[in-house]
DNA sequence: CTGTTAGCGCCTTCAA
DNA sequence: TTGAAGGCGCTAACAG
């Protein structure tokens, strides 16, 4: 036998069956597709050849043949993020139903990673791409590897940070809606000094929610005071900001932070200050995550449903890809947000 | 042109390369791989040529002939979950140093989906495999497709879950040192009703981390008193269990707790139970996750170092993958562990 | 009913 | 210096 036979079992192929009963490749191809045009004899002993030898056809050589690979591309920012992880779960739990694999490229929020993904992916290893842009290609605000995977036909889809320039199916939460819940819940429960804590400006879901901020502010007929927005890049900037605020003689009643941690930090500064949530400030922040639940008092947030964006996502992907329509029509999913209502507001109505 | 051009470009190949230049398709591989069999003047054009059109090569060619993919698999119980994020992250990082990708599979804890999975990447798709099995598989004690995919010749490593009577490469966290620590660490701070909440015995590194408790307790001659373990399948289960040794006539000055999860819920049963941590009792968790920064006090825990182990995961993997020998040696990586200390426990050594 | 041929895109002898 | 042939594994159109 071969060398190395005792440590490895050779993969059998049609070839080697077709070897096995004398007849030729096509022949052993058609029995196992259980073709009318083989002879029933034929038939069962080949399948059953095959089924012993575990026979399975390579995917390589299908995916050559057929031009596709029953896998499609997720490229994310990041992965240690709950958010992330909830819209790889939803991605993964229909892929499996369809039958798809799902390759994960890390950007690290890097331009030039998020094109070495693109081009990787784009060779003919995927069908199609799930993505969220990087911070520094909103920044950089250059989407050209996007119009060039579209136009070299391999359908994209974008979640969370889209692109509204570039013309392809996206899935986004409703990020306005959700922050003005939000903001309109602390105005509901009596606070009028309302502290945003967001992102820097070319952030686009940080902005969006600073929509949803002013909006209920403005809707209620809340004054909007400027100094109340705190942009940071970093938490550790928001210590001495917030601080300053607390100090001041119109000290805040209330804060809404553009995601979870901002928000854990917000609350931790407000009690190192002496301030008792939710008595005297009450928080809110936006996520999907898990730090919310155990911080003291548990968090009430924004829930952004990314399991369910995931799913949408490669629903959206699939479409096209199936699609054979001469003009596909592109698509927006706006993925609803709600309130989950934790301690850190004064209306409670779950305890822990 | 051909139809749909204007909405798609076409791939470049080698064949139409030759087609441009009239001259064979082997001519241009070696022109571009700049061969000195081919002339300088026409390897120039050829080049300038496959430049100016971003030829690439088709990477499902290059997979059939070469027959390896250039990927590598990895197979996750879940992943929304800190430490396989990190995981995932060193693995990752180092697959792109070395030109690798990573295709990311779920197991979701079961049995027959980690069989699914492996199967689906055994056919061809990834050169070798990275996994942590399901919680599943590990009550089944059943391991036939293990043994199964190394007779087939594709590369395994398991990593954290791991399973001692396969044999293969293996990176786990020194389990049991850091349980050691952690207990240690209660014991010279003066607790000696230490609380162990664990999971059910078939959880290996719950075990392996009961082990480390036990070996503390006895170098450092605390009693053993059964009553303090606590073996919990899931955390809804901690409040009643913990709360009665609470109010029994010995309670507990310390908790050790074999995830972060079970050490959060610990230390809030305690709160409301009227303990003070960690003044009352002093509470560690073995982690390498984000809830513990955020809890209230934060959280002391056993560090895991998910992503190194990740990043060793790997390099074991590549290094069986490129290895020739005829009889390889399987390794098993030992990855250090140890505390960080924050404000579960009395020896404060960092504010926040 | 079975086999031959061609092709997916690339690479590697070997021959001219 | 160039090209032809064969093969990776599979499928499908077309012959016999």
């Amino acid at each position: 036998m071969l060398p190395g036979c005792y440590r490895m079992k050779q993969k059998i192929t049609l070839k080697k069956i077709a070897k096995e009963f004398n007849v030729s490749i096509s022949t052993v191809s058609k029995a196992l597709k259980d073709s009318h045009e083989i002879s029933v004899e034929l038939k069962e002993k080949i399948q059953a050849f095959a089924r012993y030898y575990h026979y399975k056809p390579n995917s390589l050589a299908l995916n050559l043949r057929n031009q596709k690979t029953k896998t499609i591309g997720v490229i994310l920012p990041e992965i240690v993020h709950h958010f992330f992880t909830k819209v790889i779960t939803g991605i993964e739990q229909l892929a499996n139903e369809k039958g798809y694999n799902v390759m994960i490229c890390l950007s690290n929020e890097s331009y030039e990673k998020e094109i070495l993904n693109l081009e990787m992916l784009a060779n003919g290893v995927v069908d199609g791409i799930i993505l969220s842009i990087s911070k520094e290609t909103e920044e950089r605000d250059d989407y050209r590897h996007f119009t060039d995977l579209i136009r070299n036909g391999i359908p994209l889809v974008m979640f969370d940070r889209v692109v509204d320039k570039i013309e392809c199916n996206k899935v986004i939460a409703d990020d306005v809606g959700g922050a003005f819940l939000a903001t309109e819940h602390l105005i509901q429960n009596g606070c009028s000094n309302i502290v945003l804590i967001t992102t820097p400006d070319y952030v686009v879901v940080g902005n969006e929610r600073k929509l949803g901020y002013a909006k209920a502010l403005k809707e209620y007929k809340v004054p909007v005071r400027k100094e109340l927005v705190l942009k940071v890049e970093h938490e550790n900037e928001i210590e001495s900001a917030l601080k300053n605020l607390i100090l001041s003689s119109n000290r805040p009643d209330g804060i809404f932070a553009v995601n979870e941690v901002y928000a854990a930090v917000a609350m931790r500064v407000c009690r190192e200050n002496g301030l008792v949530v939710p008595d005297d400030v009450e928080v809110i922040g936006f996520t999907d995550g898990v730090i919310s639940e155990f911080t003291t008092p548990s968090l009430t947030t924004v829930a952004q449903h990314g399991r369910h964006m995931g799913r949408k996502a490669l629903e959206l992907l699939l479409d096209e890809i199936d699609s054979k329509e001469p003009n596909y029509k592109y698509k927006t999913a706006l993925i609803q947000t709600d309130l989950k209502i934790r301690n850190s507001t004064k209306e409670v109505q779950m305890q822990n």
